[in-house]
DNA sequence: AGCATGGGTATTGTATACAATATTTCCATC
DNA sequence: GATGGAAATATTGTATACAATACCCATGCT
């Protein structure tokens, strides 16, 4: 897309996902377009693709919200990632070529070191992850799975969520990739597939623990 | 959405659906705005909605033009749908109540008249499946599924084809649709799941003999 | 007091003008 | 004749003005 639209749709999501617009909240185009800089026209292009990404919802009469996202509704989010990120590693172990591959063992790599340094580096994490999941997207040579995807990557709670992930899960995730590169190496379908279900099911759990151990310091910060 | 981005969006799915854009053709935004009778804003935000459907792809420079799907894109939408639809019976079948499952019950029979004549009325069939299909999305109750589907049920070649498909593909449908309904009513997830999926890839081959038999025709035309 | 109704205000939808960028054409030069 | 580049043209991107619609509050009626 073009320059102002792209960074009024980057800026509008690092909003609602860093929670400076508050779930729920009514959103005003022209108020979005001068704190982005930008006219409505844009503005514009980056709702319509917000809200179908169900980032924000919009009333009846067209009025955008911030969406409200439930524990429920992350779970669905994650179960639908866990059978079409699971269809995308099935198809890219059966494709995937030399220099991807190489790509992925040297990203997988930087995510033991980010993973094994006193203080995890959340933000390396979530970007090396992140990379690593769109390198095995393109090797699935499936632009139909990764429209799908495209949609469901970002979560607006998980992200606040990440900064409580322990040290244990965060391991977990480099191990589990390094699993997933050696059924890539073999070119075995069944068992990436079944490796990034377990993948991302046992992330959602992460994020599921996460939450609930952040509910409980509001808890008792409300005091 | 708004009147005149719908009536845009529409119209110039239609012309795409029936051929009357060609694949591989360049589009101009504002010779669209001409024919659908709206300014080149709405036709933009149509073209849009029609770029995240793969219906149109836009070069490096944001020129649009129509998709040109093969065979294989249209077996990569059907493997798509049948996961996901597939999960959406499931889910279906756990929470469908009274009413909706009358409603579907009613489309099935409405589906059975008109593969029952002697010329079946492709055209109502293509509705009233489309019908039967969106209810069963709505008592999946996931609105990620629902979104992630609305991508993949417009495939371009699928509605020229239509038209070939045979009286006994027709009414195997009809069946399935019963059969899915039985799974409905019993609330049992695992059926439901289990027709849907087959239902879904017996329509590909539908569709792959049908497309097959229009090349052989094309074929016997050209000489 | 409660509710309906009307008008003023806020917000979004559409059209259009202008800016930026890509593409093509044509001419000069080698 | 081929090639490179610059001007002309075509096309898309953005801003802004105006139109349509929804929302809100105040007022009057029952």
């Amino acid at each position: 897309m073009s320059k102002a639209s792209d960074r009024a749709y980057l800026q509008i999501r690092a909003m609602i996902l860093s929670g400076a617009l508050a779930p729920g909240s009514q959103i005003r185009e022209e108020q979005l377009a001068e704190s982005c800089g930008v006219s409505r026209t844009p503005v514009r292009d980056a709702l319509n693709r917000l809200e179908s990404e169900l980032l924000i919802r919009r009333s009846e009469s067209q009025r955008s919200f911030v969406a409200n996202w439930s524990i429920d509704d992350v779970e669905e989010a994650f179960i639908l990632r866990e059978m079409l990120e699971g269809l995308a590693a099935r198809r890219a172990a059966e494709r995937i070529g030399r220099d991807q591959l190489q790509q992925l063992q040297q990203l997988n790599a930087a995510i033991g070191r980010t993973v094994q340094t006193v203080h995890a580096d959340i933000p390396a994490f979530l970007e090396h992850n992140r990379q690593f999941h769109g390198i095995i997207l393109d090797a699935s040579a499936s632009p139909r799975l990764t429209a799908a995807l495209a949609q469901l990557i970002e979560q607006p709670v998980v992200w606040r969520t990440a900064q409580n992930y322990d040290a244990e899960n965060l391991l977990r995730s480099h191990r589990e990739h390094d699993e997933l590169l050696a059924a890539f190496a073999r070119g075995d379908g069944n068992w990436a597939e079944a490796v990034m279900r377990a993948h991302i099911r046992r992330a959602f759990h992460a994020y599921a623990d996460a939450h609930s151990r952040l509910r409980e310091q509001d808890l008792a910060a409300a005091e």
